[in-house]
DNA sequence: GCCAACGTTGGC
DNA sequence: GCCAACGTTGGC
């Protein structure tokens, strides 16, 4: 999952109330999809910072709370307020995220276009811009050792 | 339904 | 700031 860290990190995730956070503001079908069906409660995913000096993997995050209406889009004073979604016809969702941990060093996209291993990964392909993509288990295991094996 | 124009994302 | 890669929009 991605956030450009001067809106939202990884460490304002874990300052917050509980350390839990609504993952607002997702306007693409392909993730509102998986935001809305895809995504279950006790889901892991990696917390992923974007449009940054050192864009990277930086934490893990459970889901806490799967897929319901992002009430932001009906909120006209929001940045991601949009007049085509309404309660009765929801065209846009979120999860609720919790922290689980910061890695114990962070994996620079640079670093993770280097391993032959990750070579699928959503996040490496060319020309990816989806603010969510899928992790494999194979992948989220290599990703782990890589974290191990650098710290 | 096609597709050109335009806007956005995000690495570099 | 540049620009590639997409997604969206809207005329037809």
């Amino acid at each position: 999952m991605k956030s450009e860290p001067s809106v939202f990190s990884l460490d304002d995730l874990a300052a917050k109330a509980q350390q839990t956070y609504h993952w607002e503001g997702v306007r693409n079908y392909q993730a509102r999809n998986m935001l809305r069906d895809a995504m279950k409660v006790g889901d892991l995913a990696f917390f992923y910072h974007s449009n940054c000096a050192e864009p990277a993997i930086v934490g893990i995050m459970e889901i806490v709370k799967a897929g319901y209406p992002d009430f932001y889009a009906f909120d006209a004073e929001s940045v991601y307020f949009d007049p085509k979604s309404n309660p009765e016809n929801p065209r846009w969702f979120m999860v609720d995220v919790k922290f689980v941990q910061k890695l114990s060093v962070p994996l620079p996209l640079k670093m993770l276009k280097q391993q032959p291993e990750l070579a699928d990964l959503a996040l490496v392909r060319r020309g990816n811009r989806l603010s969510l993509m899928p992790v494999s288990a194979a992948q989220w295991q290599f990703i782990l050792k890589l974290a191990a094996d650098f710290a």
